[in-house]
DNA sequence: TAATTATATTCGATTATTCTAATATAGTTG
DNA sequence: CAACTATATTAGAATAATCGAATATAATTA
């Protein structure tokens, strides 16, 4: 209905729009994880890291907590990670659809 | 998993992350829709549409057929409507949150 | 085939994202 | 408090997204 509602969620949905973003959100499946664990698994720097940290808090995807001089991330909804699972599958179809469309021509070619 | 997945599931995430295009999936929801029951609802020129219609064609989100000199639009996977509901609610709950949140403190400082 | 309708594409200006490098902050320890 | 560690923020350049205006294409009708 209302234009509101849709900015809100397109920026949830642009939270989620970078494949950094997602994978810091498929390490939090785990639960609380520390920044200076992301470093490594991410390959990106750490100011990088801290960016899209800052653009999911930005959008209430995730919340931060300071313990000592770590800070621990987790996800505010864990419903996040079924959008994303969403995401994947409908992504994984398209591909397979794709592949298998390939196929077939390249039968017919021949 | 490989970053060539969270690619092609953030390409399906920046697909959704405007407006526009997710009034345009909700339109969608009905079935078959033609563009140009769109320009009415939507409030966007011609032009425009038909921009973020080939965004959501790129992203293979919907899909499209000439009937005449119309072109009618589907989505290609229903899930899709799976993944808006959800963020609708997270972002739903969201809000409400922060509304309680605002409503305790002004409790306190009255 | 010319005119008309419906939609798509291209261009260029504007704004937003992303990244790296440098710097700042906050807690901890000697 | 000085040095250190972990993280965040800022600045600035590069890239990408968005929009309006103009133009192109494809089907239809006169």
């Amino acid at each position: 209905m209302s234009t509101h509602a849709y900015r809100l969620q397109a920026k949830t949905a642009k939270a989620l729009a970078h494949p950094t973003r997602i994978a810091i959100l498929k390490m939090l499946r785990r639960g609380r994880v520390c920044v200076c664990e992301m470093g490594p698994e991410l390959g990106a720097s750490q100011a990088n890291i801290s960016q899209h940290l800052a653009v999911l808090r930005d959008s209430n995807l995730v919340t931060a907590r300071r313990e000592g001089v770590r800070m621990i991330y987790r996800v505010t909804d864990e419903r996040v990670f079924r959008v994303l699972d969403l995401m994947g599958s409908i992504a994984h179809d398209q591909l397979d659809a794709a592949r298998q469309a390939l196929a077939a021509l390249e039968t017919v070619a021949a």
